[in-house]
RNA sequence: GCGCUUGUAGCUCAGUUGGAUAGAGCAACGGACUUCUAAUCCGUGUGCCGGGGGUUCGACUCCCUCCAGGCGCACCA
C-alpha cells in the first residue's frame, strides 16, 4: 500500500481531477507540522473559478477520516493531509523488515538491458584519481539500476589501442626490464614511455620506429602482438587490485582493440547513406542540421579516430545485448564527442541513438596545486585509498582500541569516505579536491552514516533475539515518526537517482535517515525502555539498519558490523 | 568568437514538475557522556538566491540580456 496513492486517490474522487495528476501535484509541506502531504488547489482553481482557498476548505470538509488519514486541513490555497501516523508506521517497517534487501525495488526493469560503460582506464597508464570519481560514479549507477529490476551489463572500455603502444613497444625494446617491470608495472611503463618521447624530440627516427610497431601490431604481426598483450595484462592485473577493493567486477574488459576490425563496416555504413564527406583530406559527418561542429571518421591518411571506434562499438553492443539504455559513464570533458556520436548514429537511421546516454562526471580539481599530491603534479588512486584507510585507523586506533579486524573495518570506512565524499554532490559541478575534505569524517560523511549504522547494529546485537510481535502503536513519539516517513519515501529516491542519473540523491537520503536516527538515538532509549517500547524501537532500528545498508550499498559501500 | 556548464550563508553544497517562513554540513560560540559506541546530539545567526528586464495569482526554479568562473571547439582519446 502507497499511502501517497491512497491520498490521491482520494483527491482524483472528490475533484475532477486524475488520480495520476493528483500524484504528481501533491508535495510535501515545508513545516511537519502542516501536515505530511499537501494538495495545492491553484490549478484546480482556473477549472472550477473559485479560489484555492474556497477549494481546499471544500474538500478538506469532504474527505473522511479513515485508517489512511486521520484528518485534512485547508491552509492557504492548501489541503494538507495528516496521514494515520499508527497505520503508516506498522505498514512501512512490516515491509521493509519482510523484504529485507528488495526493499525499495522494483520491476519497472524486468526484461530490460541497461549497458552502463565505465571506468575505461587507459593501459600502461596510472589510474589516477579523476578514474577513481568515474569508477566510483558508474559502478553506483549500475547497482542503482539493478536495484529497480533491469538486467545491467558493466563495461570496462579500456584504452588499449593505438600508436602509443608503437611507441611503448618502441621503448621497451629498446629500456625496458623485466624485473622492474614486473615489480611495479604501469610506473615503470610510463617511465620508458616518457623517456622515448624526450628522446624522440631530438632524434625523430624513433618517432618512424614507433609507427613501424604499430603497423606491426595491426598486422598481426606475433612479436608485436605477444608485448602488446604483456603490457595489457600486467596493467590489468594492477587495476584488477584496485576493483577488487571496491568490490566492482565487470563483465566485459573489451576495449578499444576489440573493435579494430569492426570499422570498416561503420565506414561502410555511412558511405552507404551517403553521410561521408571530405574535407581537408579527411572523412567527416557534417552534424550542422544539429548545430555541432563535424564529426571526424577517418584521417587524412585514412586511418580510424576514437569516433569511428565508438561507433562500432555502439552498433556491435546493438546486436550483442539488445539494450534497452546504453550509458557512458565518462569525463564531462567529452560532451561534445558524444552529442557528436550520437548524432552520427541517428543520421545513419539507428532509432536506437536515443537509448545512448551520455552521463558526464565530474572534473577533478585541485584548491591548491602545491599540495596537490606527494609526488607529483597527479593524485594516484591508490595513494587516495591508502591515505584514508590508514587515517581510518588512526581514529579507530583512538575511540575503539579494542575493536577487532581493525584493518577489515578500515578499509570499508575509509573507502566509504571516498567513495562518499565523490558521490556527495551533482555532477555539474567540478569536484575540487582537497586532503582535508576527504578525511573529514564528522557531519555530512560517509563515517558518519557507517556510525549510526554501528551504533543500530550494536544495539541489535545486545538485544538479541527478540519473541512477539512488535505492536508499532508504541511508536508515539515525533522523532520516531519522521524516521519512519524518510524510511517510506526510499523507492521514490531510488527512482529519482535513475530518473536523473544521480547517485548523490541516494547519498542525501542515506545522510538524512542516519541524521534522523541519530536524532532518535540520542534523546530515546530502546535497550531500557518498557517491554512493549522496546520491541517497537528494535523493529525501528532494524529496519533503520536495513535500508541504511542497502542505501550505502547502491553507492557501492560497504557496511561493517562495528567501528 | 561559438557551444556546453556553474554562480544560493564566511567555506562546501541541497533546494523534486514554478508554490507556503530559501535549508544542511563545516567554521565560531554555548550546552549534553555514572545511561544502548560523543565519528553523535541540542542551542545561537548570517542571505540584494551573480546583476538587470520579462512571463504569472505566485520565480532560486521558466524566457531574454549582461557579468564572472570552469570545460570544450576535427586528424590525441
Amino acid at each position: 500500500m502507497d499511502f501517497k496513492l491512497e491520498v490521491a486517490k482520494k483527491i482524483s474522487s472528490l475533484a475532477d481531477m486524475e488520480t495520476e495528476k493528483a500524484m504528481e501535484l501533491m508535495e510535501i509541506p515545508p513545516q511537519p507540522n502542516m501536515g505530511d502531504y499537501a494538495f495545492p488547489c491553484f490549478q484546480l482553481a482556473k477549472v472550477m473559478r473559485k479560489s484555492p482557498n474556497m477549494i481546499a476548505k471544500d474538500l478538506a470538509e469532504k474527505i473522511e477520516r479513515d485508517d489512511i488519514v486521520e484528518k485534512a486541513e485547508a491552509a492557504g490555497g492548501y489541503l494538507n493531509f495528516f496521514i494515520n501516523k499508527t497505520g503508516f508506521i506498522k505498514h512501512t517497517i512490516s515491509q521493509i523488515l519482510d523484504q529485507g534487501s528488495k526493499y525499495g525495488s522494483s520491476k519497472e526493469g524486468e526484461g530490460k538491458t541497461v549497458l552502463v560503460e565505465f571506468s575505461s582506464p587507459n593501459i600502461a597508464k596510472p589510474f589516477h584519481i579523476g578514474h577513481l570519481v568515474n569508477t566510483i560514479t558508474g559502478n553506483a549507477i549500475e547497482k542503482i539500476f539493478k536495484h529497480l529490476g533491469y538486467n545491467t551489463i558493466k563495461l570496462n572500455h579500456l584504452g588499449d589501442y593505438g600508436t602509443q603502444f608503437g611507441k611503448l613497444i618502441s621503448a621497451y625494446k629498446r629500456w625496458g626490464n623485466d624485473e622492474i617491470i614486473e615489480k611495479d608495472p604501469i610506473n615503470e611503463l610510463l617511465k620508458i614511455y616518457v623517456k622515448f618521447h624526450e628522446e624522440a624530440e631530438k632524434d625523430p627516427t624513433l618517432d618512424d620506429e614507433a609507427r613501424l610497431y604499430f603497423k606491426h601490431l595491426e598486422d598481426g604481426e606475433s612479436e608485436a602482438i605477444a608485448l602488446w598483450q604483456k603490457f595489457r595484462e600486467l596493467s590489468l592485473k594492477e587495476f584488477k587490485k584496485l576493483y577488487v577493493d571496491f568490490n566492482i567486477e565487470f563483465d566485459s574488459y573489451t576495449g578499444e582493440s576489440f573493435y579494430s576490425d569492426k570499422m570498416p563496416e561503420v565506414v561502410e555504413i555511412l558511405k552507404d547513406k551517403k553521410l561521408l564527406k571530405e574535407s581537408s583530406g579527411a572523412q567527416i559527418v557534417d552534424l550542422e542540421q544539429f548545430n555541432l561542429p563535424p564529426c571526424l571518421i577517418l584521417k587524412s591518411d585514412g586511418a580510424t579516430i576514437y569516433a569511428t571506434r565508438d561507433l562500432a562499438a555502439a552498433i556491435y553492443r546493438k546486436r550483442t545485448y539488445d539494450f534497452y539504455k546504453s550509458l557512458y559513464v565518462v569525463g564531462n570533458t567529452q560532451a561534445l564527442h558524444f552529442k557528436q556520436f550520437f548524432s552520427v548514429l541517428e543520421l545513419a537511421g539507428f532509432e536506437w541513438a536515443k537509448d545512448c546516454v551520455h552521463i558526464g562526471t565530474s572534473l577533478v580539481k585541485f584548491a591548491d596545486r602545491k599540495l596537490a599530491s606527494r609526488k607529483g603534479d597527479v593524485i594516484y588512486a591508490k595513494e587516495v585509498v591508502d591515505e584514508a584507510v590508514e587515517k581510518t585507523l588512526e581514529i579507530i586506533n583512538s575511540k575503539n582500541p579494542n575493536l577487532e579486524n581493525k584493518e577489515e573495518v578500515a578499509k570499508k570506512v575509509g573507502m566509504g569516505a571516498i567513495i562518499y565524499t565523490f558521490l556527495k554532490n551533482n555532477m555539474g559541478r567540478d569536484i575540487v579536491f582537497s586532503w582535508e575534505d576527504m578525511l573529514t569524517f564528522e557531519g555530512e560523511s560517509g563515517p558518519n552514516v557507517l556510525y549510526s549504522y554501528v551504533r543500530g547494529k550494536s544495539i541489535l546485537k545486545k538485544a538479541g533475539n527478540i519473541s512477539g510481535n512488535a505492536d508499532f502503536s508504541y511508536l508515539k513519539t515525533e522523532d520516531e515518526f519522521n524516521i519512519v516517513k524518510q524510511l517510506g519515501s526510499f523507492k521514490e529516491t531510488v527512482e529519482q537517482a535513475a530518473e536523473r542519473y544521480e547517485p548523490f540523491v541516494i547519498t542525501r537520503y542515506v545522510t538524512d535517515l542516519a541524521k534522523a536516527y541519530n536524532k532518535f538515538y540520542n534523546s530515546h532509549p530502546i535497550l531500557s525502555a518498557e517491554e512493549e517500547v522496546k520491541i517497537a524501537r528494535l523493529a525501528l532500528t532494524k529496519a533503520v539498519c536495513n535500508v541504511l545498508t542497502t542505501g550505502l550499498g547502491l553507492l557501492g559501500i560497504q557496511t561493517p558490523e562495528s567501528m
